[in-house]
DNA sequence: TAGTGGTCTAGACCACCAC
DNA sequence: TGGTGGTCTAGACCACTAC
């Protein structure tokens, strides 16, 4: 039951160590569901309690663990499905974690003025542009969620030739790490909003043919920010039909 | 600048410093939306730095506030009005946040036998009972939420009258004291989940008169659970016609 | 009683920012 | 350069659970 890898000082210690147990957990180590006490794996990694602990809380608000005072750390069975409401999460691995096959088709890009709207919560000029892109993920082929996604030429302007930005693979998959490697501005955190539509009102109507005009569709409007609190990506997420569940823990 | 509040062994010191400081943010102390440096509450509070920044981690979560290394912490001022999916939340307080007149009308209180599908989730004999109590909260009069509470009788059994039990202000308003304070069974975490829906879809639409059938509903089905990971009670809102914001924030 | 998680401390060093 | 938040340590004591 020992970890072979040992957390080096390049990323925090934290991140590290938190990546290896959400891989541990995923991976079905841990017998029993239950994991090693917090001494041990201080031990096991070679840092202090305080460091375990605080990648338990992580793990623990993030829903994937639950602690027993006086009795151990358990991992959370039903949640070995991710939960996209408490984390950052890609599409597409979402898709084939809930059993389906993962499929994209990039619908528009194009390099836009934008509307005053846009200008406003952007801090844009009048005089820069907005990359927007459209496009549609599939699971078994059938479109289930249209996202819609507004990124300020600032972000990403000299380093990506207008080809390369407007190929449908410039973003996805990997949205996140688009920004990260490729734009050398990771996403720090989301503001979103969540509301409830009906697909007959909204204007994509089209895309999702096979389905009842009066499909209720759960609207995910998400506003990202860089190191420095700067918005740096909008991204709208529609989908129809409930066909994936959105879990979220609140712990008091 | 100085708290004359100190916090005292009781519960512990840092949900207490949690409180002081949540109060203080929601009063407008702290000018120019800037908190102290973390040394600073650190020396005001007579406490340690690590306990400071445990209390902020909690605060960051929640939204209310920020921080920039190097600068300080500031309080995200947008997020003033508390965002329900973020954290425990009293619809009443939510209501009035929002700028309405609350309001809460009782439409049912009964023990009823529970559905196969309730004696489940909460792990029941079958001839435990369940209290159902169903209530339509108001805004300035006009019907917002619809909820419906689910609780197993052992959980309050023994500490009310029938009597009491059904009368209308026995859990509202202050759901959550209901528990801590009257059952003894504080709520630990909330497992919810989020979907869309259509009122002329869901059986109570005769309580919405004055809506479109086609509104769109958002649904939050949430079950909480106690300190011993027990589920306690389960809470289905119908929210229609996205006239709340329902925000969220998550933090990479 | 032994072992677990929960809380808290005191102090160190780093990375970043403004001046 | 000084002050801020970010990270990490080592150790103490408490509260709870199981045996």
């Amino acid at each position: 039951m020992a970890n072979k890898r040992i957390p080096q000082r390049q990323s925090s210690i934290t991140s590290q160590v938190l990546d290896i147990l959400i891989e541990n957990i995923r991976e079905g180590a841990y017998e029993e569901e239950a994991l090693p006490s917090e001494y041990q794996l201080a031990h096991e990694f070679e840092v202090s309690r305080a460091t375990i602990r605080s990648v338990l809380d992580r793990l623990e608000t993030l829903g994937l663990i639950y602690r027993r005072q006086g009795v151990g750390t358990f991992i959370r069975k039903s949640s070995q499905i991710s939960n996209p409401l408490n984390q950052f999460v890609n599409f597409y691995d979402l898709i084939r974690d809930n059993g389906f096959e993962p499929g994209l088709e990039q619908l528009s890009a194009e390099l836009v003025n934008p509307d005053m709207d846009i200008r406003e919560r952007f801090h844009l000029e009048s005089d820069q542009r907005v990359l927007e892109v459209q496009k549609l993920f599939l699971a078994n082929g059938d479109p289930i969620i249209y996202c819609k996604n507004i990124i300020p030429e600032w972000v990403f302007s000299g380093k990506f030739t207008p080809d390369e930005l407007l190929r449908p693979d410039a973003i996805e998959p990997g949205f996140l790490s688009f920004f990260e490697k490729k734009c050398q501005q990771p996403l720090k955190y989301f503001i979103s909003d969540v509301r409830a539509e009906i697909l007959i009102r909204l204007p994509f109507l089209n895309m999702f043919k096979h389905l009842d005009p009066l499909t209720p569709v759960l609207v995910i409007s998400e506003i990202g920010f860089n190191q420095q609190d700067v918005p740096i990506v909008e991204s709208i997420e529609y989908h129809p039909g409930n066909r994936m569940d959105f879990k979220l823990i609140r712990i008091g």
